[in-house]
DNA sequence: ATTATCTATAGATCTATAGATAATGC
DNA sequence: ATTATCTATAGATCTATAGATAATGC
């Protein structure tokens, strides 16, 4: 016989090779069986939206993931490294979309950004634990952040050139495309600030259709019909295109 | 003689009683003048807002204010104080516009919920150090920041109640209007976030009258431009009126 | 005497490392 | 033998308090 199944069919517990936990799964919170580098993330993600980086210890972290401050650093090398990839899995996304879009030269330029407001406000309000929240927290600053904050700062100047393409645009005053990039962008997340105060947001789906529609309403583009039925197409098209590709994503962060 | 000239004519250091001060003032930041609590507050807004709250130490604040550690406390009794006290001085001025364009019912809704987003976003993006970001800090949900957190949901309101009375929001799809303020209130807040990652505001007064156009725009308000010019009288009064008044508020805090 | 600072430090963290240990795999 | 955890702890913080001290005010 060769080799047996490496997953077991999750009917046992899965005996683990290592030595065991002695802090019980706490109760609700995270999965199981998620790998324990999977709880870790989770317990970070709630943690540092909720509480802020430094403000979290490792051992908070670690206490919600179910095992002893040290075992962390198993998993990961630093208590940064863990924020990092939070920030590399929260911006990704949104940014593959952008370019993908930019490059879309046969939709309209109007199209195209309500579908990347679109995309966009759909994963910050349909992210577990207001993932988007992350990019506000000062200490992202540090140097050692740096990848991330240029990232967002590409995903950001897709907007201003996708809306610097609008016919709308032609009759902005000089250095307001700027201003507008600005607002459309703070449109945009300020997703994120509304799930900081109020409880999730109840309908993703619908709520960043309306986040797109501000964005063409804000943009002075007429014609909003006509945009949004080809911004849906576009969406659709990637959700199509992306579900065929080994996805950089794990599935869980879909939805 | 009487009493002698309390505050001497600065052409002098100015003897205070007291122990002298062994940290020098450190050159730039804080004018050297300042009342020691303010010089905190001001160092305090600096840090705290580039660097987050829990990532500052009471150190760093008061080696920038150029006084020892823990000369702090005679000042003030904890770290969480020095946070109040700058969430107290951000959020006042806005609301205390807001409850009074509430009451003004001469102007249309329209006008009001222009005023109250150009007031607005004029003190987020005129105020030095991006005040406007501690909101945005995690730590400001723990329960000692809670009256601050309700200000600013009181203000929340004020903009939900503004655009409900507007022409427009008749023909809002049901829970619509809750959503559409959240735009509305992301929209004015996107200033911070535009500051978080860009240079200071170069124009606030140009800019600030830009989002309010946006917000008026987002709510599908037609008639801009019978809004704004009766919003810009309802900004003046303001203006006028606490000029007359006792001021709550330092006169540095103005601008 | 009062004021506003200082120095020194207690006590409580917090991150990361060292090295032991209890499982499975072969 | 390998893996994934554990216990224990070093070393570096950080906040707030105690008590001393160097000015001015009267």
């Amino acid at each position: 016989m060769p080799t047996a199944a490496k997953e077991s069919p999750a009917d046992r517990p899965k005996r683990r090779v290592g030595r065991p936990r002695v802090a019980p799964e706490p109760g609700g919170g995270t999965a199981q069986a998620a790998e324990p580098r999977d709880q870790l993330l989770a317990a970070a993600a709630e943690l540092f939206t909720v509480q802020g980086y430094t403000a979290t210890s490792t051992r908070a972290i670690t206490a919600k993931a179910g095992m002893r401050q040290a075992s962390m650093y198993y998993h990961f090398p630093s208590k940064e490294a863990l924020l990092s990839s939070l920030l590399e899995t929260t911006v990704a996304p949104s940014l593959e979309f952008a370019e993908w879009a930019l490059a879309e030269q046969d939709a309209s330029a109007e199209a195209r950004l309500w579908a990347l407001a679109r995309i966009d406000a759909a994963q910050l309000a349909g992210a577990e634990h207001n993932l988007g929240a992350l990019y506000l927290l000062p200490e992202v600053r540090q140097e050692v952040f740096a990848p991330f904050r240029e990232m967002r700062e590409r995903l950001r100047e897709s907007y201003r050139e996708l809306l610097g393409r609008t016919a709308a645009a032609l009759d902005y005053p000089p250095g307001g495309l700027a201003q507008r990039a600005d607002l459309v962008f703070g449109l945009v997340e300020g997703v994120i600030l509304a799930r900081m105060e109020h409880a999730p947001v109840a309908d993703p789906a619908t709520y960043s259709a309306g986040v797109a529609d501000g964005v063409l309403r804000l943009a002075e583009c007429g014609r909003l019909a006509a945009a949004r039925t080809q911004g849906r197409r576009l969406c659709a098209d990637w959700v199509g295109r992306s579900e065929h590709l080994p996805s950089s994503t794990p599935a869980k962060d879909r939805q």
